[in-house]
RNA sequence: GCCGAAGUGGCGGAACUGGCAGACGCAGCAGACUCAAAAUCUGCCGGGGCAACACCCGUGUGGGUUCAAUUCCCUCCUUCGGCACCA
């Protein structure tokens, strides 16, 4: 017999399927199209490990699944090759990052092949070069253009190791999400893409896709929306006689009554000028200690809140009240106007603050059966109710006061109603070397423009050097001879912008690329999106639910806005794999030594294995650790199948018979069914055990009859077999097909279809329950009727010990299930 | 604190829409083959109990609905993930 050698098998074939471009799509077709699509992966210098790879294999299972059903199949690969870390290496190696990134592509590509992945190699991209970036920076012109792109001073979120800005979202617990150093403030001009002018839009259509609702959750927090007012507090002219106002942000308007003082930001603008002489030092001294404290600070004291009194005081619009103007770092600049009414009364916070500093806690909303205590607070003080101590309001609900009042604010010009997000406009700038340049210019006379179309790319020059500079500049301005540049409008000397985009620019678009991915004349072909997009099945890990996912859908929005596109969701279904933890049950990592590469296991035993493993140790969405011992259940399935499958190729030379193979076509037909409903149902796991419960039924019929292999049956059922093993194990369904006298892929079989009929049991095994106890099993014919199904039931051994000398009070009869007998 | 997901043998997990809990695999034990080992094959494999059978217990906890609950409802506990002073 010939021996299962993988390390022969699976290279030959992948090989022979690279060179017959097995795969290909068709650009047009009559045939049902599916867009199956991977994220985009950062190709790193490690290269892929095993986890990585439970991205990879159900992708590829489903592509090569729905090809054989007769879909036309898009289902390609590329690289999101601009970022920090090949950057990083590349000045570690005094090497230029695109040299880096082309051996690291090629390195992920050489794994990916290593795994028998069907992707269109045709189509692949890469967004470090220019025939790429040149979109991306149209598309950032795009949004120029619309309004979306602008530039402001403000105080961001440094990473000081990265040496650059960070962009709200990418922001995690006070650390950066790439290397995790805690985040610093920085002050800086820098540019923006107004995100939040599509914050509805964004959190309302995620009613339209099929995601996981962990997802949408965290997005619509992420965009947190909440609708208020913004109330005007005139202040008391200080000494100077300035007059000056602070405008705050409240949700609960109708508690307006009960505020006792207003909270600035320690940052906000007006507190240099309305602090009063007596307070300046101490409110300095605060503000310089907020400002030095990071964000991970500001965090752990959250329990102890601390401020200062301004000595400036502001006036109560609605009731003409005089009250003190605070600062606290409770407040956030970023958040609304950066500055609250405090209502300790009925907030929190607010109280928390007022009992530390002995402020006014003022009761102003009422409910039935709750006394009120102004020494402990209890979360039920901020529900709504009635109001009192109110004035003109008192007896009110909370929703009709707050109606009123935003009326009369309104009529006097102190209050507007207002909605805020907690999400921020998107920071898209970087000030490092490996991104696309930000394709402005900065005249002196014209302002600053954009680069017109026609002269895109704004290429990324080669340099020996471009380590950051640290101080907020990024290194392309050192670069003076690129920098140097005409003003597109008046012809006069200007400056390059030298902020680079972040790299989530790259991957909002990328999906439209592959549609058309040589296209020289625009970013993508308006034919081929409209037949491919949206994305029918996309899949990925889970941490980029409010980056990655966030960014594109709001690229995908203005690109319909623009007309450029007909659809508003680029994503319809989205799935998320489970982690892959190493042996030790810890994340994958170097520093970790335990990471496992896709490289070794294939080298002890071979890919077909590794894929079936990596289907079957857990359900597809779910963390799983690795097992060094595991995967040998999957390898020699893996060799069953092949021994069986070449008896049953060596028993067809002696002639077939005609001989029935006992309940083989059930089981068939039920294998065909189970695999093509699992595949659809994404559970890869019970698939793969269905495919060794059936091989464990093989084995015992040969052990018991050895001459079935010759049967036509058999070897018709074996090859259904390898048809549906096929999308799973790759290369030695391959193999086999071909040992079996096919010249033709068995990638390329029809998809086969069960028979309902052949699945009809004639007998069928029943539990017999007495009192909801199984106490016994009978055979009975598949159609029996209810009433035999009790009848022989009841006449069973085990049940009459049961039933003797006792009441039958009921009899509950499922067909084809149970027979449950009540005794008294 | 808030939001979300999940708790089943020694381990990974299975169980359609309430109908025989533990499929399939790993590990373990026993046996066959072998001088031996590996590989392979066969059998056993939730706990208690018994000579054996019967029987009892068992899907995080406690309760409920039902002829019947891993599955539905309520309570609590634990773990993981997300958000975290958002006014």
């Amino acid at each position: 017999m010939k021996e299962y050698d993988f390390h022969e098998i699976e290279p030959r074939w992948q090989d022979r399927w690279e060179a017959y471009k097995a795969y290909g799509t068709e650009d047009t077709s009559e045939k049902p199209k599916l867009y199956c699509l991977d994220y985009f992966p950062y190709p790193s210098g490690d290269g892929l490990h095993v986890g990585h790879c439970r991205n990879y294999i159900p992708t590829d299972v489903i592509s090569r699944y729905y090809r054989m059903k007769g879909y036309n199949v898009l289902h390609p690969m590329g690289w999101d090759a601009f970022g920090l870390p090949a950057e990083n290496e590349a000045i570690r190696l005094k090497k230029n990052p695109r040299e880096i990134t082309q051996k690291n592509t090629a390195n992920f590509k050489r794994q990916l092949k290593l795994l028998g992945t069907s992707y269109d190699w045709d189509r692949e991209i890469n967004s470090s070069e220019p025939e790429y970036y040149r979109w991306t920076q149209w598309f950032f012109l795009l949004l120029y253009k619309r309004g979306l792109a602008y530039q402001k001073e403000s105080e961001q979120w440094w990473c000081p190791n990265c040496k650059t800005v960070l962009a709200n979202e990418q922001v995690i617990e006070g650390r950066c999400w790439r290397c995790g150093t805690p985040v610093e403030k920085k002050k800086l001009n820098q540019w923006f893409f107004k995100i939040t002018d599509y914050a509805d839009r964004l959190a309302d259509d995620l009613d339209t896709v099929d995601w996981p609702e962990r997802i949408k959750t965290m997005q619509r927090n992420w965009i947190g929306k909440s609708v208020g007012a913004d109330v005007v507090f005139e202040l008391i002219p200080g000494r100077d006689g300035s007059a000056h106002s602070v405008t705050v942000f409240t949700t609960r308007l109708d508690t307006i009554m009960g505020a006792t003082f207003v909270v600035l930001a320690p940052e906000h603008p007006l507190v240099g000028e309305i602090t009063t002489e007596a307070q300046r030092a101490e409110v300095e001294a605060y503000v310089a200690v907020s400002r030095g404290k990071t964000e991970i600070d500001r965090l752990s004291t959250e329990k102890e809140k601390t401020g200062v009194f301004t000595g400036a005081f502001a006036v109560n619009p609605y009731s003409g009240e005089k009250i003190p103007v605070w600062i606290a770092d409770y407040v956030l600049m970023g958040y609304g106007t950066g500055a609250i009414m405090a209502v300790p009364g009925h907030d929190g916070r607010d109280f928390a603050f007022a009992q530390k500093y002995g402020l006014e806690i003022r009761q102003v909303i009422t409910w039935p059966q709750v006394s009120y205590d102004t020494s402990a607070w209890q979360d039920r003080y901020a529900d709504r109710g009635t109001l009192v101590h109110s004035g003109a309001f008192d007896g009110l609900g909370s929703d009709a006061a707050y109606a009123t009042m935003v009326e009369t604010g309104k009529e006097q010009g102190f209050a507007q109603p207002r909605t805020n997000y907690h999400m921020r406009d998107w920071l898209i700038s970087r000030q490092r070397y490996w991104g696309a340049p930000i394709p402005m210019v900065h005249c002196p006379v014209c302002g600053t423009v954009p680069v017109p179309d026609d002269q895109l790319p704004v290429l990324l020059p080669d340099v020996d050097s471009y380590e950051p500079s640290g101080t907020g500049e990024s290194p392309l301005a050192r670069i003076k001879e690129w920098v140097q540049t005409t003003c597109p409008v008046c012809g006069g000397p200007a400056t390059r912008e030298t902020d680079t985009m972040d790299g989530f620019a790259c991957s909002s678009w990328y999906e439209l690329r592959y549609t058309s991915p040589h296209l020289a004349t625009a970013p993508f072909d308006r034919k081929a999106v409209d037949y491919w997009l949206p994305v029918d099945l996309y899949v990925g890990g889970a941490e980029h639910a409010v980056m990655h996912l966030l960014y594109s859908r709001f690229w995908t929005k203005v690109m319909y806005d623009a007309g450029l596109i007909g659809f508003k969701e680029p994503f319809a279904r989205l799935m998320n794999q489970g982690m892959l933890l190493s042996y030790d049950g810890q994340k994958m990592s170097k520093s970790r030594h335990n990471v496992i590469t896709p490289d070794e296991v294939v080298e002890q035993y071979g890919a077909d294995t590794l894929r079936l493993y990596e289907l079957f140790m857990a359900p597809f969405e779910q963390e799983v650790s690795w097992s060094k011992e595991g995967i040998s259940g999957a390898h020699r399935f893996i060799k069953r199948v092949w021994e069986l499958a070449q008896r049953t190729v060596d028993a067809s030379r002696g002639g077939l018979i005609d001989a029935p193979v006992p309940k083989l076509a059930l089981q068939i037909n039920k294998l065909v069914r189970r695999i093509t409903e699992d595949i659809e149902r994404f559970k890869f796991n019970t698939a793969v055990a269905a495919f060794m419960e059936y091989f464990n039924f093989l084995s015992e019929t040969v052990r018991s009859d050895e001459g079935v292999l010759s049967s036509r049956e058999w070897q018709e059922a074996m090859r259904t077999m390898l048809v549906v093993l096929a999308p799973f194990a790759p290369h030695i369904t391959e193999e086999l097909w071909k040992d079996y006298g096919n010249a033709e892929s068995i990638h390329r079989q029809p998809w086969p279809s069960w028979d309902e009929s052949k699945l009809v049991e004639s007998e069928i095994e029943v539990a017999v329950q007495v009192n909801g106890k199984v106490r016994g099993t009978m055979l009975v014919s598949f159609d029996s009727s209810d009433d035999e199904l009790k009848a022989s039931a009841l006449a069973q051994d085990f049940v009459r010990r049961y039933t003797e000398g006792r009441i039958v009070k009921r009899v509950v009869a499922i067909k084809g299930k149970v027979v449950n007998i009540v005794v008294q």
